[in-house]
DNA sequence: GTTGATACGTTATAGTATACCGACTATGCG
DNA sequence: CGCATAGTCGGTATACTATAACGTATCAAC
């Protein structure tokens, strides 16, 4: 399980490398890198930070790339359901993956002073949830893991 | 760890314990378990699924406990800040907890064919999020983890 | 060229949640 | 008791989140 964790870093490559990496992603598997679904994208990866919907669509229409929510909603769904971006069920907000590389079962952490959000990466069938779930006989589809709390330099500010 | 699983019980008995529990815990700490409040504990225990606050307003509003949606909300407010029912964020709904004896870090197992949510507690700092976020220096304060999937009896079904 | 699959733009509506106001009530204290 | 304080309550209005549905455009396959 590796972390980028909330450190600083070159944050001007996150989003070229992002895109990059998602392109390559959808042309191996035949996927339509659309200019909005490619510029969401873009949008999710400028910031370390889950966004809503609306605020993505306030940008899509400050750039006349759509107006109204479904556009917003449709790209989210194709990254979201391709794992180019996640949801982040207990913000209603989604974020874009940083683990491109392997397929993965995300935890999240998501700092309530700063808003940043970090990504982790963990074997799924593992943890509290997979125990959970063996000893209920209960076949897992999805997992959420989401801890909210305060970030390194948040809870030292604190 | 325990979880009362998916199994077939005695489920009048849900309903009057935990009810009786929950008064038994409003007692001791000095907290209001007022006719509205009980109430929405008791909808929440009369089903062991995670019910939308609209739901329940609907069946508030049937016996004129209160008709619009902050009844619901507060009603909702006051159980799951006191640990006497919590909230799903994947299905934002709520459902009665199932664990009152004990303070502790629920996992919910939500079944996307019948709808049944089984509650099981689980060691709150251990397991992968535990691990994700002692790497970060992430000071936890909550967690979600919730897991969809299928239950036993749907996954035989299939 | 017709067909089928996918994506797009738009309208309208559904579903979830909170800010705020004014009234009432429980509680504690002089 | 009289009063202050905090908590609760019912309600209006509004904000925020998400999807249904319809017609069109595009592209590749046959
Ligand atoms: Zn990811
Ligand atoms: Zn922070
Ligand atoms: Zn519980
Ligand atoms: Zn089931």
């Amino acid at each position: 399980m590796t972390s980028q964790a909330f450190e600083t870093h070159d944050h001007h490559s996150c989003i070229a490398d992002g895109v990059a990496a998602a392109a390559q992603i959808c042309n191996e598997r035949s996927l339509q890198f659309t200019p909005t679904r490619q510029r969401v994208l873009e949008i999710l990866l400028s910031e370390h930070k889950a966004m809503g919907a609306y605020e993505i669509l306030d940008v899509l229409r400050a750039e006349g790339l759509g107006s109204q929510p479904p556009v917003a909603y449709r790209a989210l769904d194709f990254l979201t359901r391709h794992g180019l971006a996640h949801r982040i069920e207990r913000l209603n907000a989604f974020i874009a993956c940083s683990h491109l590389d392997n397929p993965h079962a995300p935890v999240f952490l998501i700092c309530r002073s700063c808003n940043r959000v970090v990504e982790a990466e963990s074997d799924p069938g593992k943890g509290e949830i997979g125990r959970a779930a063996r000893q209920a006989g209960f076949v897992i589809e999805r997992a959420v893991r989401e801890a909210e709390g305060l970030c390194p330099d948040c809870a030292e500010a604190a």
